[in-house]
DNA sequence: CGGGTTTGACCAGCGC
DNA sequence: GCGCTGGTCAAACCCG
């Protein structure tokens, strides 16, 4: 929240967080961790002690096996083992596959960032840019009254069915960061249009520095202290990218388990350019050779996902990336609640 | 005054 | 059918 009034536009994708008691830097995002080893005690192979030990979960770098083209560019452009960054397979959501992030990738070699063909059919095909624009309108004129809402009530019937089935198809990709911090800045300017407090959680609407201190009171409380704590809910904040015609989403919330960390995930992908790295923020940090050799930097972290991860790893499905130093904590994050609520079954999904 | 946040209400999906 | 839950809406409010 602090760093966000700073300068709302302003990126620096090695921006970190101090965290309290270590002062350790933490990534935004994960794909620049081994940037940061420079700043980090821990190697990446012991940011990944626990996970490596567990045969159930797929390495990044296993995962980008799968298509060794994304692997090599993904190797060659960053220089870094992929192991800095753990990738959770993906799990199908239900969506039939059709929306091709594969191609996606391919055809974003050149272009990133650009509205692929499955966000902008699936858009075209559903009006949801239609949808959109006029949800923007709806909230600019004033309220009308319920007693003509009943074609608007069966419109809005229809219109959230179509956009659940269409949110099923969105890419998206979950990002659990250990952070005091929220709201994490990625260069994109979003608009909180609502929250909603989540089960599973002792913690009630507090900010996260109280919450470590509740974490900690609420795993040495007696049973009865934690029964009354249990009425009370984390809170989920939902976010929606500013940007007109944008239909990308995240969700912002903390883990069950451990409160330090954040839990971001976000949901389709940016039509435009990314305010900072118009301002030269984020792609200046990046070596312009290297900007140019992997089409990424116009617009993160979707374009780096659309074009590195392999076609099957995009599209309805979802990846979790944990980026915490702490090996303990990455021991751990397997059993977080609310990320088998985001992947249900991402913990069943290691293939032989 | 414009843009962002808060927050109660509403809706759909799902399990029982 | 009912209650619970996640997701969204939108009026009211806040703030620079």
């Amino acid at each position: 929240m602090s760093n966000e009034k700073e300068d709302p536009y302003h990126y620096d994708p090695f921006h970190y967080n101090i965290q309290q008691g270590n002062n350790r830097p933490v990534s935004v995002f994960p794909f620049f961790n081994d940037n940061l080893s420079m700043y980090n005690q821990q190697t990446p192979a012991q940011n990944l002690q626990g996970f490596s030990d567990d045969p159930s979960f797929m390495s990044f770098t296993d995962h980008l096996h799968g298509s060794m083209d994304h692997y090599n560019t993904y190797s060659r452009a960053l220089d870094v083992s992929c192991s800095s960054s753990e990738v959770i397979s993906p799990v199908d959501q239900g969506g039939s596959g059709k929306i091709g992030a594969g191609e996606s990738a391919a055809t974003n070699e050149n272009i990133p960032s650009t509205p692929n063909s499955s966000i902008s059919n699936s858009s075209s095909n559903d009006g949801a840019t239609e949808e959109e624009s006029g949800k923007i309108k709806k909230h600019k004129q004033p309220k009308e009254s319920t007693a003509d809402g009943d074609d608007d009530g069966d419109a809005k019937k229809v219109s959230k069915t179509k956009k659940k089935e269409k949110r099923k198809k969105e890419p998206r990709f979950a990002f659990v960061t250990k952070s005091e911090i929220d709201h994490l800045e990625d260069g994109y300017r979003w608009r909180k249009y609502g929250q909603k407090a989540v089960k599973n959680s002792p913690y009630p609407r507090v900010r996260c520095v109280s919450l470590i201190l509740i974490n900690e009171l609420y795993k040495s409380s007696n049973s009865h202290f934690k029964k009354n704590f249990s009425f009370a809910r984390n809170c989920r904040s939902y976010y929606r990218c500013t940007t007109q015609k944008c239909m990308v989403k995240k969700r912002v919330e903390r883990s069950f388990e451990d409160p330090s960390t954040v839990i971001t995930t976000y949901e389709g992908q940016h039509n435009h350019h990314c305010p900072a790295t118009l301002r030269g923020n984020a792609a200046g940090m990046l070596s312009p050779s290297l900007l140019a050799s992997t089409s990424i930097g116009q617009s993160f972290p979707q374009d780096f996902l659309t074009h590195f991860l392999p076609p099957s790893n995009q599209g309805d499905q979802t990846s979790i990336f944990y980026q915490n130093q702490d090996p303990q904590h990455q021991r751990y994050a397997p059993e977080y609640g609310l990320l088998q609520d985001l992947v249900p079954s991402f913990i069943h999904k290691k293939q032989p």
